[in-house]
RNA sequence: CGGGGCAUAGCGCAGCCUGGUAGCGCACCUGCUUUGGGAGCAGGGUGUCGGGGGUUCAAAUCCCUCUGCCCCGACCA
């Protein structure tokens, strides 16, 4: 390709809309455009790196005997009313009507389309297991799009689904297209971890992630230093708690005044002694009873999420504004304790395990001092709702927890019969009993993983893409092309063997300076740059430089050639 | 949806406070020179100053309103 047929669209300055190196490096390097919020054109650069990712995808996908196919974007509400997720999945949910005034939805996930193409089309345990997938734009209308195509609301995506017959049988295919990803993931040259992942509302039981390492990524990673340990914050837990026993058991209950002073950190301070030993209390409505109370230690915070998947905690999750709780409790929210308490309590089990503990006393100004459970507070439910913290004991016991920030670029989950039994998805099995399917999905966010990659690898100058990725291997510069007929016919020459070998080569034929074709091919970080300059050929040798590396060197005009295949395969 | 910010040429910005009929750099077009890390000189403006309304002799500038975009938060598959 010739820059010539070929318009780089690059841009000198940071668009002023652009916060992330991945997003300004996209725009500046004329991979994208934005149309709207959340909503990009891929310009011809930025869609050949788009294709390399899928091309990766399919591959892994093929290997592991999964089928493509293409489902329609534009989906029927009924099936979304079959699976209950037409009202249940909100306002993402992209809603239209066609000109009868019946319901569509743009499709932001396939599992209702295909759960009805495979309920028509399959009759028998014999053709299962199956997996299907297909590659397909998705639309997702976010709150907040932000970070290019990092959060985008129209994305590519590539989606998959396994169908079985056995839950053994979908544990399989969940594995191996866990080990498919791992293999995606590597080849694009990103640095990420599979961790345990809430199922949110697509639903099932275990569910992964895979998160791309980055400091600019959404979702917080928790990870043990001593194990293999990892999950999304959200659903990560940590080593159950030991008997605490700091101090003597049994310390008589005492009350005491503290006017004025609300906040765990005031009580703290005023008592002087460390947040630990201090719970809060917070209120939450309740499922079967108007208000449930939640227990925390002082120094831990509430993991909302795994709040909310408890049976008494009404859905979605609400905790009651402090304003509202002398009304409710009859007295203000930094006075609440579990002690004498009207409504059903929670308790985190760290908060379980704190003896002679300082909590509010139902009494405006007062707090409890030496509180046990058992003997002052009948221990009624315990469970974990607190959000880990880095330095927590791992679940495993094996190692402390860390955090690192990452971009989600993919999610597996194992379905179990949600969609199959809401559609009524069946096969006959071996004795001619109707069975429902057992299902898993499995997403890879094609566009985002894109933003990862950049995130991941760039410089000063610009883009350094992995091989795998890279929109072109090499680009041939040539200095002074429209002057020397030497420099002309070498650059051509090369340009015509680099073609006949099938690699992909970029001839910058623009007439610009050195210094502009240099600075925009770093920009878009094609990794291999040959330089040929009548300097060179006085000596019959042209210049090669690695993107990464600062120095180049000279090689052999005759030797290029070879010396750029084994290149290619050697990085 | 709550909080904050922005909207002037393709991109980045100044002008607005104090109203007088639009400017700078880069990009772009023409010519000459230059030619190995974002060249120099000369010439060229390609703009409903986000939309609408109001005040005024006069609005990019003041007032009202709408829209779009960005950041933080909530939300999130």
């Amino acid at each position: 390709m010739k820059t010539s047929i070929f318009p780089l669209a690059t841009l000198r300055e940071i668009p002023r809309e652009a916060e992330t190196i991945s997003h300004q490096l996209m725009l500046r390097s004329g991979m994208i455009r934005k149309l709207a919020a959340g909503i990009y054109s891929w310009l011809p650069l930025g869609l050949r790196v788009l294709q390399k990712v899928t091309t990766v995808v399919r591959r892994e996908m093929d290997n592991l005997g999964a089928l493509e196919i293409l489902m329609p974007n534009i989906q029927p509400r009924e099936l979304w009313d079959q699976s209950g997720r037409w009202d249940s999945t909100g306002e993402q949910l992209l809603k239209i009507k066609d000109r009868h005034q019946h319901d569509f939805c743009f499709g932001p996930t396939h599992e209702e389309v295909v759960t009805d193409l495979v309920r028509r089309e399959l009759r028998s345990y014999k053709q299962l297991p199956l997996t299907l997938y297909q590659i397909q734009t998705k639309f997702r209308d976010e709150i907040r799009p932000r970070f290019g195509v990092m959060r985008s609301r129209e994305f590519l995506m590539k989606d998959a689904y396994s169908f079985h017959t056995t839950e053994s049988s979908l544990e399989e295919t969940y594995l191996a297209m866990g080990e498919a990803y791992h293999k995606i993931f590597t080849a694009l040259g990103l640095k990420f971890r599979m961790v345990i992942a809430d199922t949110g509302n697509i639903g099932g039981n275990i569910s992964q992630e895979f998160q791309a390492l980055a400091h600019v990524g959404e979702d917080i990673i928790a990870y043990s230093d001593g194990s293999g340990y990892a999950a999304n914050l959200e659903m990560a837990t940590t080593m159950a708690p030991r008997e605490d026993t700091t101090g003597e058991a049994g310390l008589t209950l005492a009350t005491v005044d503290t006017p004025g002073v609300t906040t765990v950190a005031e009580v703290a301070e005023l008592l002087q002694v460390p947040q630990r030993k201090i719970l809060k209390t917070l209120i939450a409505r309740g499922n079967h009873q108007p208000y449930v109370a939640l227990v925390l230690r002082g120094d831990h915070e509430l993991n909302e999420i795994k709040v909310a998947k408890l049976p008494e905690i009404a859905s979605p999750l609400t905790l009651i504004d402090g304003s509202k709780l002398p009304e409710i409790l009859g007295c203000s929210a930094g006075s609440i304790g579990p002690r004498n308490l009207s409504i059903p309590t929670i308790i985190d089990r760290d908060a379980f395990a704190v003896k002679n503990f300082i909590c509010g006393a139902n009494r405006d100004g007062q707090h409890l001092l030496n509180v046990n459970w058992h003997r002052d507070v009948p221990a009624s439910y315990v469970a974990d709702i607190r959000k880990a913290q880095e330095g927590d004991p791992s679940p495993d016991g094996q190692g402390k927890l860390h955090f690192a920030r990452g971009i989600e670029v993919g999610q597996i989950f194992q379905l179990g019969k949600k969609y199959s039994c809401a559609m009524e998805a069946t096969v006959l099995d071996e004795n001619g009993q109707a069975t429902a399917l057992y299902m898993g999905c499995y997403g890879i966010g094609i566009s985002r993983t894109v933003a990862a990659i950049i995130e991941q690898h760039h410089d000063q100058r610009g883009i350094l893409w992995p091989t795998a990725v890279a929109p072109f291997q090499v680009v041939i510069v040539p200095m002074n092309l429209t002057r020397s007929p030497r420099v002309k016919e070498a650059a051509e020459m090369l340009y015509k063997e680099l073609i006949n070998n099938k690699i992909e080569v970029l001839f910058d034929d623009r007439q610009e300076r050195a210094g502009v074709i240099f600075a925009d091919m770093d920009l878009i970080g094609i990794p291999h740059r040959i330089v040929i300059g009548d300097r060179g050929l006085e000596r019959n040798t042209v210049e090669y430089k690695f993107r990464s590396q600062t120095d180049a060197m000279d090689i052999a005009l005759d030797k290029i050639l070879d010396f750029i295949k084994d290149r290619i395969k050697t990085v």
